[in-house]
RNA sequence: GCCGAUGUAGCUCAGAGGUAGAGCACUUCCUUGGUAAGGAAGAGGUCACGGGUUCAAUUCCCGUCAUUGGCUCCA
């Protein structure tokens, strides 16, 4: 006999080799009857895999994330096995799910999927299911898997199967079709009652752009031909608070042809909102102690050389303006961040002086490629509520609190409530994208990671998501769609600072070099507008 | 930039190889006891742009531009 936990607490005791599904059983029909997936000490599993040990037992129906995790993967097999069937001689690579529904990356050869073709997929897919086919695990050994592979000529499976150890490689077989996979499946095909297909992509073979590119089919399923009506209904919604429809229908902003795309032209009532969104921040920040500045949109190339800037980023810059006679090279500002440092070097500085906080609602233009643009979300014109914090490292903590304070307050006023603070540190394995010292590097990570820490924030950490000169904390919010966008931002940046050679005088009469924080509660003007209306579907608080 | 889709009246969209339509909005008039009322008349489009095929293209083909869903990128 085995002791089973379950998330309640309850202890049951069963036969070994009792499956979840029997668990289920034995506590009720119906809860049975909805299971789909199970978790067994913390290991996704089928509903069918025998328990062997004593073991915590959480049992997941198409209601928990877990259950429908385990629905849409399961679907996803389906969805390979169909596109087999339409196209036979595809490869197939990757199938995962997804926050709504999941997707299947096929190499399509000569072939192309177009939405023509989304009905004959969507009668296969719904053909397959109805088998009823079990969704089957098998262990195969690693050469198998690989001669497997390497006899259909699918070199992305043979490139998955030769990352993983021999002994942890599993096969899935349901019906006639077979797939490399770890598992986490529903019993079978025929729970999945209504599949549709949302649409097709372009996606690199791992998210690399050098690689080949594949066709990813998006696909949602449900245990209910209901379920999938509603959802329909409610991207349907979802879509009518988009900023671009409502921001063209308040008459907020538009865009031509012929001034430049991605560069938006704001309207009387747009630029009548954005003004009283710049006079609430202006007002919250004079009261913080920040020092309004200006500068001017184009900048020396050398200033940016100086930044780094024009290293990273000079071929994807705006390409620089010459002067007709003295051939000096001058950039359209993509960045503020220089040009404040610049005043902060035009005098001698005292411990005493700092913290010393520059604030400017500065525009900057950047060259986004064509395919990114998307309405204020994504422009190459924009106007930043930036400001530049210059501290001693003894100030950092105080001043990245305040800041985070400060973003707070802007959320909280504009009732952002659903954001996530997302802590953004360099990619270790990546070092040479970024500018700076490991001990910078470090000081800088820990101060934004301890502070966030102690405000309480709710975080998340992305390696690999932190600027070339720092890592930031960036609040990010969802649209209307449920795409993540970037809003407030803090930054601490030890490395401009070097760059620019910032000094102050210490108390001890020796120069030191001050912290930068850079920040933007707002992220932008163009995108936090664009939050606002689609938070509150255009209905301005 | 890459893969797919789209581009017809101010807006939402239909349409077909023979030189364009609907609803809403707009203008004028009429009816009606005032809050998304009804009726009549009217205005509004080189059907994104440039090539090609054709007796004939807005409709078919190619290219460009823009928009759009993803991917990649995002200081």
């Amino acid at each position: 006999m085995i002791k089973v936990t379950l998330p309640d607490g309850a202890v049951k005791e069963y036969e070994k080799g009792t499956t979840p599904f029997q668990v289920a059983q034995s506590i009720s029909e119906g809860l049975a009857r909805n299971i789909i997936s199970a978790k067994v000490n913390g290991q996704t599993v089928e509903t069918t895999t025998p328990i062997t040990t004593d073991a915590n037992v959480t049992l997941f129906s198409f209601d928990n994330d877990e259950g429908k995790k385990a629905f849409w993967h399961s679907s996803a097999h389906i969805l390979a096995q169909a596109l087999e069937k339409l196209y036979p001689g595809i490869k197939l690579t990757i199938g995962p799910a997804i926050e709504n529904g999941f997707y299947y990356d096929v190499d399509c050869g000569e072939h192309t999927i177009h939405e023509a073709d989304f009905k004959k997929i969507e009668d296969k897919f719904l053909e397959l299911a109805r088998e009823k086919a079990e969704f089957k695990m098998r262990e195969v050994s690693k050469a198998d898997a690989l001669a497997k592979y390497k006899k259909e000529g699918n070199e992305y499976k043979v490139e998955l199967i030769e990352n993983l150890n021999d002994g942890e490689i599993t096969f899935c077989d349901h019906s006639d079709f077979t797939d490399l996979c770890r598992g986490g499946h529903i019993p079978n095909t025929g729970i999945v009652k209504a599949f549709k297909v949302m649409n097709v992509a372009g996606a690199y073979w791992r998210a690399d752009q050098t690689k080949n590119q594949l066709v990813r089919v998006y696909g949602i399923s449900f245990p209910k031909q209901k379920m999938l009506t509603d959802y329909l209904e409610v991207l349907e919604q979802a879509k009518q608070r988009d900023h671009r429809k409502l921001g063209k229908e308040l008459e907020l902003f538009t865009f031509s042809q012929k001034v430049g795309q991605g560069l938006p032209l704001w309207l009387p009532k747009g630029t009548a909102l954005r003004d009283r969104l710049e006079n609430f921040l202006k007002k919250a920040q004079l009261k913080a102690g920040y020092q309004p500045v200006m500068t001017p949109h184009i900048g020396h190339k050398d200033l940016y050389v100086t930044s780094g800037h024009w290293d990273k980023y000079g071929e994807d810059s705006f390409q620089p303006i010459n002067t007709p006679h003295e051939g000096e090279e001058f950039l359209l500002k993509p960045m503020n961040c220089p040009h404040h440092c610049e005043i902060f070097n035009s005098s001698p500085r005292s411990y005493k002086d700092l913290p010393i906080r520059y604030a400017e609602f500065g525009t900057v233009y950047r060259y986004e490629q064509s395919g990114e643009l998307h309405g204020l979300t994504r422009a190459r014109c924009f106007t930043v509520d930036d400001a530049h914090i210059f501290c001693r490292p003894d100030q950092i903590v105080d001043e990245f609190k305040n800041v985070i304070d400060l973003v707070l307050y802007v959320f909280k006023t504009f009732e952002f409530t659903d954001y996530v603070a997302q802590i953004s540190l360099r990619d270790p394995d990546n070092k040479e994208k970024y500018i700076g010292s490991d001990e910078n590097w470090k000081k800088a990570e820990q101060a934004i990671i301890d502070t966030a820490t102690e405000k309480g924030l709710n975080t998340v950490v992305e390696t690999g998501e932190a600027a070339f000169y720092g890592p930031k904390l960036d609040f990010m919010v969802k649209d209307a769609l449920g795409r993540s966008w970037q809003l407030g931002t803090i930054q601490v940046d030890y490395n401009l600072p070097e760059r620019f050679e910032l000094e102050y005088k210490g108390s001890d009469n020796e120069s030191h070099r001050p912290v930068m924080i850079h920040r933007a509660p707002f992220g932008s003007m163009e995108r936090f507008v664009a939050g606002l209306i689609e938070n509150c579907a255009g209905k301005f608080p």
